[in-house]
DNA sequence: CTCGGTATTGACTGACTGGTCAGTATCCAT
DNA sequence: ATGGATACTGACCAGTCAGTCAATACCGAG
């Protein structure tokens, strides 16, 4: 959807529904007929992004079979395919608006962020326990702290990227140097 | 100033001056006496909030004689306490609105993320170089890796926290952890 | 107390934008 | 062809808010 990526780059209050309309080639009242008004358009647009690749993401961790870093690999992968495509846009786009639409926050948490979090927190205790990862004091929060950087590049990419000078971090180099130092944590 | 909360909680084109003002406890015509328009305010409120804990942040690291390790644990510390300032959330603030004031995230990139990046690579240089961290393939990705999460968590605490049902992370478990998981890389 | 100057106010305006709706185009079944 | 149903348009309205400015409060010196 055109929508999504005007909000992204401007943020939702900044973003004039004339504009959303003129980029998806539509007149100003034709959104009206399928949404309620701009909040609704906003949510629809949210849920609608977040929806598929959650999905997948989920039901390709249920089906995987091999070693957990194998796995770890696997959904940090996964993330990196979301990110990039165009609903990648959405996690600054929630991180923004939070304060002003608490229902949509609400949402994101209990369907995605916490979900995601769960993930790796499995993965993480899967392998602690197979003995193919060392001891690890804190689970939950250290699985947050391995999927933070992931969050924040996707953030980033989308916000000071473009107007960082000294820009040779690609995305390859960013996911190489994350893998490396979370696999270097936690292998015994 | 009351302008900074206003602006992390609702963003920049959600925040109404009158409101601004009224936390202020001055008429909705004073600001226009000290900043041109609402923009100038923007970028003064920005730009005080991260000048004072940059520079003192710089000559800490500069005056600073002891081992790479508590260096690090030093930096962590700086970031926290600015974190936990009110001044914290111009972080949020900048990634949300960088696509609308690009000289301000130029401002951003320049004074704060590309010197801040560039402290903890400073950081894990003479780490390695004296032997007391391992060896790193790419210092200037992998301290990016050390710092997004420190950003990151700085980001959700003012954006998700509050709608997160399942949320027992303090920042002290998280800075705990974030730690931990940093030296375990580290170490040799 | 008075006067000059300065700091502050808050009603007002002009521009802008979310939302409406009477009207037009398109399409399909008969 | 034609009637009607459906999809879409864009001029218009009403509300909102950044920014202005004439009027007022305040203060310090003489």
């Amino acid at each position: 959807m055109a929508a999504l990526e005007l909000f992204v780059t401007r943020g939702f209050a900044a973003t004039k529904l004339a504009d959303v309309a003129r980029a998806a080639a539509v007149s100003k009242g034709l959104p009206y007929l399928y949404f309620k008004n701009k909040e609704e358009l906003f949510k629809a647009v949210i849920t609608e992004a977040i929806g598929g690749p959650l999905a997948e993401a989920t039901d390709m961790i249920d089906r995987f079979e091999g070693s957990s870093e194998d796995l770890l690999r696997g959904l940090i992968a996964g993330f990196r395919t979301f990110e990039e495509s165009p609903a990648g846009g959405v996690v600054k786009l929630i991180l923004a608006e939070a304060g002003n639409f608490p229902d949509v926050a609400r949402f994101f948490c209990t369907h995605f962020d916490a979900r995601g979090r769960h993930l790796f927190a499995r993965v993480l205790r899967r392998g602690t326990e197979s003995g193919e990862f060392a001891p690890i004091a804190d689970i939950e929060t250290t699985a947050i702290v391995i999927v933070q950087p992931l969050a924040m590049f996707s953030v980033w990419r989308r916000s000071l990227a473009p107007f960082d000078a000294s820009n040779n971090l690609t995305s390859d180099r960013f996911y190489e140097a994350h893998l490396d130092f979370v696999l270097k944590s936690l292998r015994p």
